[in-house]
DNA sequence: GACTCACTACTCGGATACCTTCTGTCCGAGTTACTAAGG
DNA sequence: CCTTAGTAACTCGGACAGAAGGTATCCGAGTAGTGAGTC
């Protein structure tokens, strides 16, 4: 079982863009982040499609959050990513072979897609208790407060090495 | 993020152990659940590196779990099947880039790491909380107490109708 | 009748192809801000 | 000075190759049971 390693990406985007003031494009991220852009396009782009970020187009455009960071969750941003299917299927392979159960004795999930199940609802409700906002916190009492927002003004327009005007 | 497919065949196969007198060859197990023989050894295999079953070579050889099912967590059969990594695996981006924190900074894993462990230790937990006797209860409960002992004869030679002699 | 030996059949174990999924990249459609001209 | 049309640059979005891991398969090494032969 791996997860996704855009997942890693996604969710520091968000971290980051809770600093931000103005939409933010996606190549800023990549390169704040040192990472690829077109891949790290397509996980802000499903980001987009679950509805945790807005897209705005054009000259000045960029991703913004959607809603306050406290209000979204590090299982949103995994199931935006990563899908919301679980981990485990179960194929019923109790109903093959010579000694299959017949399907009208079949009225729940065999024990071990429930245990499976148990063990993926534990994981969803770790990930679902803890926001975007919480990890953020975290980075400032990790980090000391500023680094945020030395982060917030490196992403706004001018802020950042690259895009700064040199005369 | 996807569990690996055989690890429900490996799952079950513990279960039906449960209810062998006598070792049981993986061409069994594979006709018992109408599976592939070839891969399901496979995993077989991976059971038996992990110290989960014994292995015996020979005419009447097979497999055979190595200590009481109680003692056998599902966590274990998941480990030896999918292997112990966790899914998530941090590269430490907050090192990159132009706003790189010096690596002397990061003493403790970062916030996101931190949280997607949580997660992946009640995964675990839950998953360590469940014995293969538990799940072979469960399956007492559901379809009755006869179901095991009749797999048991099945699977014990001459039980089946494959190896049965036929005049 | 008991022992020894060789044989056969059956088992596991690892090495070998195929395929789906994830990773990484590219180019086109659409939108916005800016510029300059005209009223 | 205000309005307006045009331009240009920048953005996202989806379509396109390459690589890795999982899936499925096969054949060889090794071992226990079986039978015949012998003492």
């Amino acid at each position: 079982m791996k997860l996704s390693g855009g997942v890693e990406w996604a969710l520091h985007c968000c971290v980051v863009l809770t600093a931000a003031t103005a939409p933010v494009p996606a190549a800023r991220l990549a390169e704040l982040h040192d990472v690829s852009g077109s891949y790290l396009a397509k996980q802000l782009q499903a980001l987009s499609r679950a509805g945790l970020v807005d897209s705005v187009q054009g000259k000045a455009g960029g991703y913004v959050l959607t809603r306050d960071a406290g209000q979204i969750t590090v299982l949103d941003v995994v199931e935006a990513v990563d899908g919301a299917e679980p981990a485990f299927v179960c194929t019923e392979i109790r109903r093959r072979g010579p000694l299959a159960k017949p399907p009208e004795a079949c009225t729940r999930p065999c024990p071990i897609a429930r245990a499976m199940a148990e063990a993926d609802a534990a994981w969803r409700a770790a990930l679902r208790g803890i926001s975007v906002a919480d990890l953020a916190g975290s980075v400032g009492e990790d980090s000391g407060p500023t680094v945020l927002a030395d982060i917030g003004a490196w992403l706004s327009p001018g802020g950042g090495g690259a895009g700064a005007p040199r005369e």
